[in-house]
DNA sequence: ACTACATGCAATCAAATGGTTGCGTTTCTC
DNA sequence: GAGAAACGCAACCATTTGATTGCATGTAGT
């Protein structure tokens, strides 16, 4: 292993679950799901279906995926069972990008002082 | 569909191409190589294949992955192929997240409105 | 030229995924 | 109470995914 690659810090655990999310949302009627529930608030089955060209049992899968993931929370109300986003879960998406990112920023940093060292 | 679905904007066709970010984050394997690279810089494969667990040629399959993805970028340097991040895809997701959440907060903010109105 | 190293390619395989259909159950609404 | 509405469950199917092994190819170094 090379010098750079020692250095490169462990992963942590928690990495599965962010991968978990990140696979939850890997999927183009999840992230439509996902986003019409961000912006149109709750729903319920047959109201999300209704946006979508799948069967309502196909979307009734994906958001017990999304559930799974904990990215999204579900309550029966009469006959019919609502959908919402849990947001902290995209949060813990962002924060994981954002340190990511950082860190690549700031290996460009190393580069360029290596460079003009 | 509800009042509420047919405000929930159409979704945009880039979407898809969001979809296949997420889905290539979406595993634990890749999730470490998108780290290492983030923090160690560029590697080889088989640099990148030492700190895992799996064979050189899986994660050589996963970086080609990765690079369908457009996430990383990879050039032949002698008998070794060096492997890059792109950043800018990890920038478009980023993006994509904030767009997201700020239409959760405005969904609260409506809600708030609603119930104090 | 020979050897060791880094990679690419192909075949193979088990498991997960995304989707469907059909049917049963609970809950409104008349 | 009868019918419709909304959902859950189960079986089933095609495709994709993640991983492996074996072998071929190209490159470095001596």
């Amino acid at each position: 292993m090379s010098p750079r690659a020692a250095r490169a810090a462990a992963a942590p655990e928690a990495l599965a679950g962010t991968a978990g999310v990140f696979a939850a949302l890997g999927d183009r009627t999840r992230l439509r799901l996902v986003a019409r529930l961000c912006t149109g608030g709750p729903a319920s089955i047959v109201d999300l279906a209704a946006g979508q060209t799948v069967s309502r049992q196909a979307v009734s899968k994906h958001l017990q995926v999304l559930a799974r993931a904990g990215l999204a929370r579900s309550r029966r109300r009469g006959r019919e069972r609502v959908w919402r986003i849990e947001p902290r879960r995209l949060d813990d998406v962002r924060h994981w990008l954002a340190r990511i990112s950082s860190q690549w920023d700031e290996g460009l940093g190393r580069l360029k002082a290596m460079v003009e060292g």
